[in-house]
DNA sequence: CCCTGTCCTGCAATCGTAATTATTCGCGAC
DNA sequence: GTCGCGAATAATTACGATTGCAGGACAGGG
């Protein structure tokens, strides 16, 4: 019951050398004999010592602790890139302490003052708005900090995406390619850096084709607004005007409007619309609504958003760096050719 | 470009205070007379100093850090558990510092010994088998531990899980209520309590009824497991022998189960089988499967761990509580009447 | 045999705060 | 006037590690 802390100190003691010494074994890249390594090592493993992580950081001012806000978690792409980052944090040694942040300014300005105050060694926020009055903040107390699947104007900022303008593109492209004339867009929130890219570079395409679009609602990322903007779109509209194909700015909303289409509105997908969405997250390979979408390549933007945001620790004077990473158009079964 | 480590000693200067009255101010139920606490708060606000959580960790002990451990982030069920989990505990001032960890000891091993390391005043461990040798070692660091959505035999162990005795009895009952006679069950992960009570209740009920099994197979909570198992038991069989329901042991599996029996094996839900799940997650309303399933009251779950998880933190000498919590089966689209 | 350089070790300072102990201050009572 | 007392403040210590510095051991070269 006894609630015993073992110290390095004591560890010394039963190895019969002095504190630093202990410490020095545990410190790597420090010097110690081999014999004096042995000496520490067993009284450790006897005593069941660890070195304790907060003392630690207080004096090296490294706590190996990556802050990570998150703001959705309801939609399937972000468990899935947490479960990464942690994964790949963890085997860089360092851990992830994790915030929940709705996409309120005053929300987001709480979060980063209570990630400071644990003195982390980095920040990742994932699909959050940061405003330059709060990067700053970051930028005076020392802490690097990556945007995960956003960017900002700042050009101070780290951000990783995919190429989302392009992603818009590919959609637009195999939509008119595939004979598709009268295509709607469902766009995300508007805050938003990848909704904004999603649909330049979607308009960019169809004006290519000569096109533009045909309808278009705002779901803001959640599934109710989706479901709303799927009855503006195709309830109570003549068959003339009713669009023949829609892209939806994510994976998220658009399995909601798939199921709005056929359960609410009767319209067989993709017979009577064929249906665009962006991620690729597993529900959407589900045989249920075998959508086709756009990749977004969630490992390696993980991999990315580490490297850079380890690199700027290591190295604070780095350069901010922006990437873009290309993800495939996933063709499946929502989608088909317009028929004469 | 400065990096600025405003400290409390700093604060203490330009208020024309001590550097222990800075403290006091800023921690709960200290002393300090009105003009004190204004003019440093004052300076603090000046300087944009905010207390460093590790050094107030290393002395007072209590690092406001609690760990969670988690396996399973593809099912929809533990990230909105998380975002609770994270939502409530922030409420109460303090973090979550997140481990993934799949279901191997070796790998649960290595995620205890990490999160000590952090100092952490208490763990929440979300769906993993703890074997009694780890949560010794807990209790001997003096680091309280709840269980979640899992339990132990060992009677030190406080846990939250929902009562899946009696949910497993109660999708038995309903669907012999039903008239369903030939009635097999999809197994989750032989290891866990929630697998083996889930299936315990519903072959008592069964049993009640004067029925057995039907037909068994195991999924091991994934998906492939699920789609592999759903094969076994309806692929190849004469009609005489296949089941007209199956119940599964989460929902995650089930949705699984649902996309193999239309789309692979042709047969229609719910006309040729009955398929029931467990947990309500959001994808089982989802209209293309409208599933029939127990609902795990997880706001109630969340509640109660953070409840029992403070309270021991506060009080160590508190007993160790089993909290089994009651939901109710949702009766949806994917479930009917065997017909006569 | 001494000097020097290398490698290891221990001492002591340090990180930023809370807790503990010591001091000062104000004020009423004798 | 001083004594006592309580409250507020200041000074000091402690938390558990890392790290710069100085001293000691030892080997090799002159």
């Amino acid at each position: 019951m006894s609630v015993t802390k073992i110290t390095s100190a004591e560890v010394a003691r039963r190895a019969g050398v002095s504190q630093s010494a202990v410490s020095r074994v545990f410190t790597p890249g420090a010097s110690a004999s081999a014999k004096t390594v042995a000496k520490v090592r067993a009284a450790a493993q006897e005593l069941g010592y660890r070195p304790n992580v907060l003392a630690r950081a207080m004096v090296s001012g490294k706590s190996r602790i990556i802050g990570v806000i998150v703001a959705y978690l309801n939609n399937q792409f972000y468990p899935n890139a947490l479960e990464k980052l942690s994964n790949t944090l963890q085997e860089q040694g360092y851990h992830v302490l994790i915030f929940m942040a709705a996409n309120a300014a005053s929300d987001i300005d709480r979060v980063v003052d209570e990630i400071l105050d644990y003195q982390v060694d980095g920040i990742i926020a994932a699909s959050v708005a940061m405003s330059s009055e709060l990067s700053e903040r970051c930028r005076a107390a020392g802490v690097p900090m990556v945007l995960f699947n956003r960017s900002q104007d700042d050009a101070q900022m780290s951000a990783v995406t995919s190429d989302n303008y392009a992603g818009g593109r590919k959609v637009a492209d195999y939509l008119t390619g595939l004979g598709h004339r009268k295509i709607g867009y469902i766009a995300g929130w508007e805050g938003a850096s990848t909704q904004r890219d999603r649909e330049a570079g979607f308009v960019q395409g169809l004006t290519a084709a000569g096109l533009q679009l045909h309808a278009r609602a705002v779901g803001n990322f959640t599934t109710q607004g989706a479901q709303a903007a799927a009855r503006d779109m195709f309830g109570g509209v003549t068959l003339d005007e009713r669009p023949t194909a829609v892209f939806v700015a994510n994976d998220h909303m658009a399995l909601a409007v798939m199921d709005v289409l056929r359960f609410d509105l009767g319209l067989d997908v993709p017979r009577d619309v064929s249906v665009v969405g962006y991620d690729d997250v597993p529900a959407a390979a589900w045989r249920a609504y075998d959508m086709t979408t756009v990749r977004q390549p969630a490992n390696r933007m993980v991999a990315q958003t580490v490297e850079i945001l380890l690199d700027k620790i290591e190295n604070p004077a780095a350069a901010p760096r922006r990437v873009e990473i290309d993800g495939p158009l996933i063709e499946r079964g929502s989608t088909r050719p317009i028929q004469g």
